[in-house]
DNA sequence: CTCCAGGGTG
DNA sequence: CACCCTGGAG
C-alpha cells in the first residue's frame, strides 16, 4: 500500500549521499509486486513484437562484442552492412587479432569514431593473451577491455551469457527516467547512478539478457524521443512520468553544443598520375588512417588565384614540397564532433622537392588508395579525382559546389 | 542547408 | 570535461 507519498513538485531530489541505496532513490517507491509486473509485462510485449538483428539471439559473444562496440554511437541501420563485411573477414577473435591494424581500420572505414575499430583490434589481443581466447563472462572483467565501458560490459554479460547485468544507453536511459519519473538531467553523473541504480532494481533474475533487450527495443519504438507513444506502451499502468503527464518533458532535452567553423584546404598533388598522401600520426585526428595532405585556412576561398599563391607557400613550408596548384573541385564540408570542417580542395601539379618524412608519405594511383583506410572526406576525393568531370587545366571552372558563388569565368 | 542520433577515453 | 565521426531525415 503506497504511503503518502511526497509530490516532490517537478524538482529533482536534491540531496543524494553516498549511499546508493537511500530511500529517497527516486526508484525507492516501487513495489516487488510493481517490478514483478513490469517484468511479465515488457517479456508478453517483446513476444508480440520481435526485433530481428543479426546479433540477436546468437549467444556468441565475439558477435555481440562487435555489435555493441559497432552500436557505440551509430545507428542500427548504419551498422548491418558493416557488421556482416566485419564478421565475413574477422569471423572469429584469433583471426581478429592477429590482423593488422590498417586491414581492420579500412572494415571500418565510413563508420566513424575510429578509435572503437583501434580498440576492437587491442581488445581482441587482450582476450587472447589475458583470457585463454575466450570472453570474460563477467562485467568486471568484460570491463577491462578497450572500448567496454559500463554499458557494453553489461550488454555482453547479459546478451551472451546471460549474466543478471544491467545496462544503461540512450534508449533504455529514457525508459528508465519516464519509468522512475526521473525530472533531473540524465546526464550528469548524479543522473547518471540514480538511473543505473533503477536498472539494477528492475532486473529480474533470469532472462535478463532478452530483459534487456527488450528495454531497448521499448525505447526505440515505443518510449521514443520527443511524444512517446504511450497508448501502445506496455508498461503505461507503472510510469511515473505517464502518471504525471510528464513523458514530453522527461527526460529534459540537451543543450546544443556550438560549433566552431574551421576552414582548411586538402593538397591533391598529383605526380606522373601518381597522388600525395600521408599517414595520420598517433594523437591526431583519423590516427592511422590516410589523407591528403590539409593546410589551414584563414577563411573560405574567395579568388582562387590570390589563394594559391599562398596555399603555394604554405604547403612548401610545412612539407618542402614545391606544387603548382592548379584546379579547385567543389567546396566540402563535414562535421567532427563540435567543428565543422570546410574544405576547399585544391589539385596541384608536383614540381620539385620532396617531403621530409618519407615513412608516412606515400605517391599512389587512385587504384591503389581503395585500400588505404581514409576518413570519409578523403575517400569523397578520391571519387571525386577519379571522376574526370574536373579540368586541371582550367582552373576556375569548378570552384563552387552550389552555384551560389560561381566566378566571373574568363574565357 | 540544419538537425539529429549515438558510449568511451585520457 | 573535452574529444572523437558519419549518415540520414527534414
Amino acid at each position: 500500500m503506497p504511503r503518502t507519498n511526497v509530490v516532490q513538485s517537478g524538482r529533482p531530489p536534491r540531496i543524494r549521499r553516498s549511499s546508493p541505496q537511500s530511500a529517497k532513490a527516486p526508484e525507492g517507491d516501487w513495489s516487488a509486486d510493481e517490478i514483478r509486473s513490469l517484468q511479465t509485462s515488457l517479456k508478453a510485449w517483446s513476444k508480440r513484437t520481435p526485433r530481428d538483428m543479426p546479433w540477436r539471439g546468437v549467444g556468441d559473444p565475439y558477435r555481440v562484442w562487435i555489435s555493441e562496440i559497432m552500436l557505440q554511437q551509430t545507428t542500427v541501420a548504419a551498422v548491418v552492412p558493416y557488421y556482416e563485411r566485419f564478421l565475413a573477414r574477422f569471423p572469429d577473435i584469433a583471426t581478429l587479432a592477429n590482423a593488422h591494424e590498417q586491414d581492420v581500420l579500412s572494415a571500418w572505414e565510413g563508420l566513424g569514431y575510429y578509435s572503437r575499430g583501434r580498440n576492437l583490434h587491442r581488445a581482441a589481443q587482450a582476450v587472447m593473451s589475458n583470457h585463454g581466447g575466450e570472453f570474460p563472462r563477467d562485467v568486471e572483467a568484460l570491463r577491462g577491455l578497450p572500448g567496454v565501458g559500463r554499458y557494453t560490459a553489461g550488454a555482453i554479460a547479459s546478451f551472451a551469457f546471460d549474466v543478471k547485468a544491467p545496462i544503461l544507453e540512450a534508449n533504455t536511459q529514457r525508459v528508465y527516467a519516464r519509468l522512475a519519473g526521473d525530472e533531473g538531467d540524465p546526464r550528469t553523473s548524479d543522473g547518471q547512478t540514480r538511473l543505473w541504480n533503477f536498472a539494477e532494481r528492475i532486473l529480474p533474475a533470469r532472462g535478463a539478457g532478452p530483459f534487456n533487450q527488450a528495454l531497448i527495443d521499448l525505447g526505440a519504438l515505443v518510449c521514443v524521443p520527443g511524444r512517446p507513444k504511450c497508448e501502445e506502451c506496455p508498461l503505461v499502468h507503472l510510469c511515473r512520468a505517464h502518471r504525471a503527464g510528464r513523458q514530453d518533458q522527461i527526460p529534459p532535452a540537451k543543450a546544443r553544443p556550438k560549433v566552431t567553423d574551421v576552414h582548411e584546404a586538402v593538397m591533391a598533388v598529383r605526380r606522373n598520375g601518381t597522388w600525395l598522401v600521408r599517414q595520420r600520426q598517433p594523437g591526431e585526428r583519423w590516427a592511422g588512417m590516410w589523407d591528403f595532405p590539409r593546410l589551414p585556412l584563414e577563411r573560405p576561398i574567395e579568388t582562387p588565384g590570390k589563394a594559391f599563391a599562398g596555399l603555394q607557400d604554405a604547403l612548401m613550408d610545412s612539407t618542402g614540397l614545391h606544387a603548382l596548384p592548379a584546379a579547385l573541385l567543389p567546396h566540402f564540408s563535414h562535421s567532427v564532433t563540435r567543428y565543422r570542417i570546410h574544405l576547399a580542395r585544391v589539385v596541384a601539379n608536383y614540381a620539385a622537392g620532396e617531403w621530409s618524412q618519407l615513412a608516412e608519405v606515400r605517391w599512389l594511383k587512385l587504384e591503389e588508395l581503395a585500400a588505404l583506410p581514409m576518413p570519409m572526406a578523403a575517400r569523397r576525393l578520391v571519387r571525386d579525382l577519379d571522376q574526370p568531370g574536373w579540368a586541371p587545366d582550367a582552373p576556375f571552372e569548378l570552384s563552387s559546389t552550389s552555384g551560389r558563388r560561381r566566378n566571373a569565368k574568363p574565357r
